[in-house]
DNA sequence: GCCAACGTTGGC
DNA sequence: GCCAACGTTGGC
């Protein structure tokens, strides 16, 4: 099982809405780096729901419930998307600040390239962010 | 709302 | 195939 992390605006699509809607279809992306991390997940695969802009912290986890297939909404057809579903909220949000002040979780790759949507986590950050989200992940 | 960082595009 | 220009992301 791989581990991941997806960014997303609460004031386009939230956790929240997630939880609302029981899935969503990950469409939208547009970079060839956090497509192709959309390309190597699997079904069951785990989720960081990362809330960016505003909020600024781990709220959830989400699952993969449906690999890789192609977006309609890109016209120019080079990507992709997956489904996932909500698996359960964080008892307390991890804030970025906090990340960037953990030992352990500074070389991530959400403080040292900011700018992906869709990334690789660890399974150490992973068992780590959960413990301090308050969650057994 | 600003702006730095970064990815993509397109002219050469 | 290089690189300048441009657009977008996302933290502050």
């Amino acid at each position: 099982m791989n581990y991941w992390l997806m960014k997303s605006e609460p004031s386009s699509y939230s956790w929240d809405q997630l939880v609302k809607d029981k899935k969503t279809g990950w469409n939208g992306v547009r970079n060839f780096q956090a497509s192709a991390n959309l390309k190597a997940m699997k079904t069951g695969d785990r989720v960081f729901f990362y809330h960016s802009n505003e909020g600024l912290a781990v709220v959830g986890i989400a699952e993969v419930s449906k690999t890789y297939y192609p977006d309609p909404t890109d016209k120019t057809e080079r990507f992709g998307m997956v489904d996932i579903k909500p698996v359960m909220p964080f008892k307390t949000p991890l804030a970025l600040v906090d990340i960037k002040k953990d030992p352990k979780l500074k070389d991530m790759v959400l403080v040292k390239n900011s700018r992906l949507s869709v990334q690789p986590v660890t399974p150490e950050e992973w068992k780590h962010i959960c413990q301090l989200g308050g969650v057994k992940g």
